[in-house]
DNA sequence: TACCGTTATATTCTAAAAAATATAACGGTA
DNA sequence: TACCGTTATATTTTTTAGAATATAACGGTA
């Protein structure tokens, strides 16, 4: 089946973006791998880029969703806070909401579409 | 209020977009103008990428949504066609349904965002 | 005929985004 | 002490999406 949504759902402070796919989906990574690093080599990003985007969530949030530590017997690591893990989890929900509510006009619209 | 969704949707055929926030604008703007050059220079964007937009456009669905003629008193130009203007309100319909679908939850994950 | 503004299309250039690379510091272990 | 893997950060390089530029053809008008 070709023909697919694509759905992004970005949450903008000033204009930058506080929460989004990319940003959810890197957090999910870092809470199963207790590591930043370990998380951007699983996403083929680099650890710049995805230390970057944990620093602008934790910049951006009230309170912390990444909570890092550094040295230490692995090195170092980091790990999703609870309030991190329910703030992914209801943007999570929000995608999924969203989608249901096209559902049925995605199907019509998918109507007219070359296959 | 600088917190504000960004929610974009795109339809992806074969994981090239066939309809998205983009085109959706332009299309809206060479029906108001009636040419393809026009909605350009108000989106300030090149002639070219306009049409290779409208062209994208056209090739993904069954039926054109952007019909153009070459020369002619006013040189040329575009309209779009009834059905493309369907098809267009659909895309809007479905975005704003999406939002609808997200606004609760929205408000909610805002009174975790720094102001 | 010579223009005019447009569609249609290819080629070159540029600027923004991301990767690559480099370096320091931390707190453990051998 | 000398490593190790990590976080944290800056600088350089590469990629690439889009802009700029160029050209042809079309169908009207003067």
């Amino acid at each position: 089946m070709p023909i697919t949504p694509d759905l992004r759902l970005r949450i903008m402070r000033d204009d930058l973006p506080a929460m989004g796919p990319g940003k959810a989906r890197l957090i999910e990574l870092v809470a199963l791998y207790g590591s930043i690093s370990a998380a951007a080599r699983e996403l083929n990003m680099s650890y710049r880029r995805a230390w970057l985007l944990t620093d602008a969530v934790n910049s951006s949030f009230k309170k912390p969703l990444v909570a890092t530590e550094v040295g230490g017997k692995k090195g170092g690591g980091a790990i999703v806070t609870e309030h991190g893990k329910k703030i992914v989890s209801l943007y999570r929900q929000m995608e999924k909401k969203a989608l249901r509510a096209i559902e049925s006009d995605l199907k019509h619209l998918k109507a007219h579409i070359k296959a």
